[in-house]
DNA sequence: GCTTATCCGACTGGTCAGGTAGGATTTAAA
DNA sequence: TTTAAATCCTACCTGACCAGTCGGATAAGC
């Protein structure tokens, strides 16, 4: 398995807030009940979404939660990546502050990490792929418009 | 982490075994060695690689393993699926027959799986990484080759 | 002050990664 | 024919982490 459930169901919260039209704050139970999902389960995850500046929390009484920026300016590679801790996809992967990948593993002597190229393209395939897909775009995906369509264009 | 150190080793034997230039088996203990792994865990790995008959094995004294195919037509998303038993991107997928992937979750009464998009990018990303890596390439670019050519190069 | 909500930390049960251990079996060579 | 080198096989262990629960503290609206 790629990602947890914690990816899946932090998405899935990521698409409701995105679905509600006005500003106004949804609170975790209406979205844990629409989606059939644990209520204390996740209030960790929305937790990290906090953390990482994706949405914005009200509390007390008619409380709860709005997304902290457009929906068509949220990409998953940020959502997934504040839910995973890490999405490198090998241990010896690390970010650099630059924004590049590279392995710390060491050049044996005679050649190199033979995995470097493989796991290169993967992370690259994968960043791609979350990057390039925002809230916005699910949400229209999840209320039908582009359903079929977007699933035979998929590239 | 997206991958585990299985999917690692895996790799790192296989492109050991394309290094060899003549058909000659090579003993998990020389691999071991080289790579600096641990033998005993290198053995369920070619275990579950034989059984995927990514590569042939000769006992006895002076026996060991060798591809069952040239390095060039072993692919990564070969090698990866027989150690990780699955790749699929979140729990809910799973390959289909005609090797088509899909969502087994349920359309919820409004609207869809709204993930199903997102997680669908992903593994084509993945996959087409991964099926566009040989055995082969990685030798080359292990031997030094085409090393900073091919990263650079990444599309 | 009651209700509604977010917040916070501790705890748990299960699964799996990562690795070890011991032995059985096969084969080549001495 | 013994011996050494190798694969093969099964069982076991340990720690981490996922998935989820629980109890309570805090904050805001009515």
């Amino acid at each position: 398995m790629l990602f947890s459930t914690k990816a899946e169901y932090g998405v899935r919260l990521m698409v409701e807030l995105g679905r509600q039209p006005d500003g106004k704050p949804v609170s975790l139970a209406v979205i844990a009940e629409s989606e059939n999902l644990p209520l204390s389960y996740m209030e960790h995850l929305v937790a990290k979404l906090r953390n990482a500046d994706l949405v914005d929390s009200q509390r007390g009484a008619h409380g709860g939660y709005t997304l902290a920026r457009p929906a068509a300016e949220i990409d998953m590679l940020e959502v997934v990546q504040a839910l995973e801790d890490t999405i490198a996809p090998m241990e010896c992967f690390h970010d650099t502050p630059e924004g590049r990948v590279s392995c710390s593993h060491q050049d044996d002597a005679d050649h190199a990490c033979a995995t470097k190229l493989l796991w290169t393209r993967v992370q690259g395939g994968v960043n791609k792929a979350l990057s390039g897909t925002t809230v916005a775009e699910l949400v229209k995906f999840a209320d039908g418009d582009v359903r079929r369509a977007s699933l035979a264009a998929h590239s």
